[in-house]
DNA sequence: AAAATTCTCAACCGCATGCAT
DNA sequence: GATGCATGCGGTTGAGAATTT
């Protein structure tokens, strides 16, 4: 592993781009795609001026308010993985995600008495602890969000190994095929770990359930085959597994009939894994908000999505020295 | 009006990792 | 296995803009 020797080399321009730069690398791009990055500019230059500006389907401007409270609910989780941030921020870079956090973000929390760092109020990271309802309900999301993690990595694992079983051992269903073929597909190339979990766990579930093909589900039946199939041969396991995933337990609103099952797990699937994913998880965990999916539009579960919403939007602006989180 | 200070954010740096040779 | 390069990521820097004194 050698290290790249970038812009130290003689010759290579270093600095701001100029619009002339700029429109040379776009027409280079244009020509080329954005694959091989060989100017007058080091590749790593040209890569990151695509990546963070020139790329059209970049958002530039302010950050709404929504925007901020998710960045805020993500470092919390995740710390400082920007990439990881912005991968549930659509159109915003890694860079100026970072970039707001250190300018705006961070200073609005210190203003507020809360530790950046562990997003907890600083009296409390001193050891007075009397934990807020919010501070509990940040610890139960970084559980979850813990425990989820683990089994979609778990599920990445177990799904590269099917792949390549897949691939070996044609189903003698051209359906199951087809879901499998389809499903593959999402897989490739996923920007993290979470942008991939947000696409395909649902794809994973109803490929599982495609896969029995059975017209008898029961709830619990439904689940463990569905970690059965991804998990291996343990049913048992399996069951365990996407149980204690929240992104999968959605076996409460599982009715028996096949079709009204695979309706059901995937549109609550598809629910609970929504942008932004661990919110709902967690509204729904947190605050016992998951409403039943009465096939009529999900305006319940909007409505208490506003609410949780609104919830942090008042614990975010409340008046200084108030628990947060 | 000018100097000083603070803020913003694009760009750079250094490291880790993956892949090809 | 060693080397060279590309890519991705997070931390940091510094020039220019904005604000304050």
């Amino acid at each position: 592993m050698g290290r790249s020797p970038c812009c130290d080399k003689v010759g290579l321009k270093k600095g701001p781009w100029t619009p002339e730069e700029d429109q040379k690398l776009l027409a280079y791009i244009q020509e080329h795609g954005h694959g091989s990055w060989r100017l007058q500019r080091c590749g790593k230059s040209c890569r990151l001026r695509w990546t963070n500006y020139l790329r059209p389907d970049i958002k530039r401007g302010k950050f709404s308010l929504q925007e901020e409270q998710t960045i805020i609910q993500l470092h919390a989780l995740l710390g400082n993985r920007w990439s990881a941030i912005a991968s549930h921020l659509p159109k915003r870079t890694d860079n100026e995600i970072k970039n707001y956090w250190n300018t705006h973000l961070k200073k609005r929390l210190v203003k507020m008495g809360i530790d950046p760092t562990t997003h907890k109020p600083k009296n409390h990271a001193l050891g007075c602890t009397h934990p807020t309802k919010d501070l509990a309900n940040l610890s139960h999301m970084a559980q979850w969000e813990s425990a989820r993690l683990e089994a979609e990595a778990r599920i990445v694992h177990i799904l590269k190994v099917w792949q390549g079983t897949w691939a070996r051992a044609p189903t003698t269903s051209n359906r199951i095929k087809d879901v499998n073929i389809s499903f593959f597909n999402q897989l490739e190339s996923p920007t993290s770990i979470l942008n991939f979990s947000d696409n395909t766990i649902a794809a994973v579930g109803m490929a599982a359930m495609v896969h029995e093909n059975s017209s008898s589900f029961n709830n619990n039946n439904c689940v463990g085959k569905m970690g059965c199939s991804l998990y291996g041969d343990d049913q048992e396991e399996g069951k365990g597994i996407m149980e204690n995933s929240p992104a999968i337990s959605m076996h409460d609103h599982v009715s028996p009939s096949s079709s009204t099952c695979c309706n059901n797990i995937y549109g609550a699937a598809a629910d609970s894994l929504r942008f932004p994913s661990f919110m709902d998880g967690f509204a729904a965990a947190d605050l016992h908000l998951l409403p039943p999916h009465d096939h009529s539009g999900n305006a319940l579960f909007e409505e208490n999505k506003i609410n949780y919403w609104s919830n942090i939007l008042n614990v975010v602006n409340s008046p200084m020295g108030s628990p947060v989180f």
